[in-house]
Parts: C-alpha cells; structure tokens; sequence
DNA sequence: CGATATTGGATCAATAATGGATCAATAGTG
DNA sequence: CACTATTGATCCATTATTGATCCAATATCG
C-alpha cells in the first residue's frame, strides 16, 4: 500500500461528517473496531487520526462508553448543569463566593442605588424583624441581600446572585439554618443589616463594603464554626 | 451484544412522553417491573434512566407508591432568567464581573491548581496560539479561563463562570471578538497568558491576580475602548 | 388495626463491549 | 540501505448491561 498520509485523510473524512451536520454534536462514533473497517485502514492508524481529533476538541473518548462529537457548551445544557451545581454545592462554597460577590457589589451599590432600593431594603430588614420564624426570616434576609446586589445595576450579576439564592431552598440548608440562626444572632444580624444600609444610604462605598463583609464573616462563623 | 447507549435512548424516549403532553404533570409512570418488559430492557438500565430523569427534575420517584411526571419547577424558572440575562447581558456588565471573579479565583488558584491543571493551561495557550481563524482562538482562550477559575477548585464557582462564558458564543459577542481581535492583539494575549500561568505555576497569589486583572483590561479596552 | 402485596432503593457478580497501550513485522519512500 | 508510516496482534482498564437478591416504604385488603 501507498504512503500516502492516511491519518490526515481519516481525519479530513470524519471532520467534514461533522462540519457537514451528518455528525451532530454529542453523536456516538462507530466503535474503533467498525470504523478500521469501514475506512479500511489498521485500527492504529485509525487511533492516531482520532488522538489527533481529541486534541483539537472536535471529539471526546471515553474507555469503556465510546467516542464522540464534541459538544459546544450550549447555554441551555450549562444552566441546567449549573442549577445542579448549585443544589449539590457545599455552604463553605457559597459562603466563599458570597464573601468575594457581595462585598464588590455593596461598593457598587453605595453609589447606584436608588431611593427606591434603599427603601426596599429598609422594608426587608422590617419584615426579617418581625418575622416570626426562621424560614421568614431567611426569605426576608435572602430578599434584603438580593435587593443590595441588583442596585449594582449589573442585571449579569443580579441573574448570578439569584441563582446563588436559590440554595436557602434546599432542605440542606434550611436544617442549617434552623440550627444555627438563634435569637441572639438574629439581632445581630438586624443591627449589622442596619448598618450596612445606612452606609449605602451615605454613599460610603469603603464602608458598605467592610461592613458586609464583616456581616458576611459572622454567618459563615455561625454556619461553619472558625 | 452492541453497547448501544441503552440508558440515553430510554431517557430519550420517557421525555418525549412528556414533552408532547402523552404524559402529563402528576401522571403516574408503569412500574419499573412493567417498565422493564415493554422497553426490553433490564431493570437496572432502566432505573439509571430513571435516576437521570429524576435529577434532572422531569420525574420524582417514591418508595412504595411510584413514579410520577413532576410538577414544572420554581428552581428551573431561576435559571432560565439567568438563561435570558446571560444571553441578553452586554460585554460591559460581563467584563466588570470578569473583572472581580477572575483575579480572585487566579489568587486562590495559585494555591490549589494540581499540576494537571497547569498542564491543561499550557496546552490551551499551545492551542490558541497555533488556532488559524479567531473563532479557534476564542474557543481555547475560554477554555484557558475556565480551567484557570476551575483550578480554584470551587464547583459553585466554576458552575457560575460557565454560564457566563456561554455569552462566547453569542452572534454578538463573536462579531466584537472578529472585528477586535487582531493579530497584535493575540500575541500580547499570548503573551499575557504566558505569564499568567508561570505565576500560578511559581505559586504566587499576589502575581497571579495582578497578571490576570492587566489582562482582562487589556481585553476590556480592546472590546469596549478606554 | 395487622398481614400481605406492591413499589422503588440498593447492591453484587458476571459478561461483553469499548477505548488505551504496546510491540514486532511489513511495506513504501527517499 | 535507513527511515517512517502502516499493519496486525495482544493485553489492559473502564464502562454498559444484564440478572439476581434483598431491603425499605407505601398501599391494599381482610
């Protein structure tokens, strides 16, 4: 048989089944074994074409399942991946990233924020005080924070935090939250929110970051230990 | 016998049901046992369908009683506002966030990125570097991001830049890079992530954000002007 | 109420299919 | 001849699927 690069050829044969739409995304190859046949070529051969293609991120191998057409993060499989995330995602992980977000869009807030926002605000922290419970609590401290993050006016940001949010549904973190929110901490709290919106009031973006940060700090303590 | 991906295919065909309203919001599924028969396929093949279904919040499966279609979700309304805001947000709003996230996770990086990690960067750099057109180029540098923030090893974070990462393959966002995206511009891209990954690879937090937070405005300034 | 049947949950072992890896032999190219 | 691509073969690691058994929660019926 004639030298004639065989592996560029096999290569060029199963890219162009995929650009031209007969591949779709996430389709399964033919197994090694039927594709040295059908191609006519030594399965090595084969194998270095498909190395080639796994490199370049058209296909995905896996032993054992088979190989096939690399899929594009498409938006909507992300976000379905991405609620997942968040429900299986440990309270460590959300305070982590709680204490890098909230702190960043508190010091946005201070200077973007509406009347309107910091009277929303004001009316959350009214009803977490008076809430009788602490599954009404929670929901009013969720909406008093998501309020401080959408007056940073980045609506990418406000669609993030939200999704974050969703965990204080999980059950997980319902049962934490029971546990360790007490009465004494729920004053806290109250008095830190207080604050925290007095200094987006004044516009003291240094402030209203180092206050919620501070704020942030004491319920990771409260949920996590030191 | 021929591994025929049996587990997808019977997911695929229970959705169906569903979607074309054959079954119904509370509708109760065959039992596993009547299941089984009628798809030709054993129980545990099926019950891995199942469990896919289920975690992805199209059934909900009870001890005893069945399995039922589930009841459209509050949590799958979250994502897909996200779904919408992401997909609607403007590079602005996208680089002021890449602006917080990254050179925060860089820092943390720095400390938890295995060698694979590193690894993983090198070759996306390779890649961006040998891509022929700009669309290449975006898909290894997006890659190169996301592992960068996935060496923070921090699934809730990694979950979040992935959504917005999809915001690349919006007609958009694409027409900017293509008009934006010069030749000059890669090589101090290349450049710069180069230099990135030396610092994550000497382990140095403080270098690795300052280096990352130059580049992403560097790339802000190029998207978006001064 | 209590006994029994039904239903999903969980685990195990066995078999086969699949990609991963290596080696020696062969054929074409220069 | 020397070199390289290709072949053909063998074995390994991982996964899918099957078939079976037992457990846990619920429903049903006497």
């Amino acid at each position: 048989m004639r030298k004639s690069d065989a592996v560029a050829a096999i290569i060029e044969t199963i890219e162009s089944n995929i650009e031209q739409g007969l591949w779709k995304p996430g389709f399964r190859l033919p197994t090694e074994r039927e594709l040295e046949l059908r191609l006519g070529v030594a399965r090595n051969t084969l194998r270095k074409s498909l190395k080639k293609l796994e490199e370049d991120g058209k296909i995905v191998r896996q032993i054992g399942r088979g190989s096939f057409v690399a899929e594009p993060a498409t938006s909507n499989n992300v976000m379905t991946s991405l609620l997942n995330q968040v429900l299986g995602s440990s309270p460590s992980e959300v305070m982590e990233i709680r204490l890098v977000l909230e702190p960043w869009a508190a010091g946005l807030a201070a200077t973007r924020a509406t009347a309107a926002d910091l009277m929303q605000m004001r009316d959350c922290i009214a009803h977490a005080a008076g809430a009788p419970d602490v599954p009404t609590f929670e929901k009013w401290d969720g909406e008093l924070h998501q309020t401080i993050i959408s007056s940073a006016k980045n609506g990418l940001l406000a669609g993030l935090y939200e999704a974050i949010n969703t965990v204080r549904h999980q059950p997980e973190w319902m049962k934490l939250k029971q546990r360790t929110v007490t009465d004494d901490r729920r004053a806290a709290y109250h008095r830190q929110h207080g604050e925290i919106v007095d200094a987006l009031a004044e516009r003291d973006p240094e402030k209203a970051a180092r206050l919620i940060r501070d704020h942030l700090i004491a319920v990771r303590i409260s949920l996590l230990g030191e």
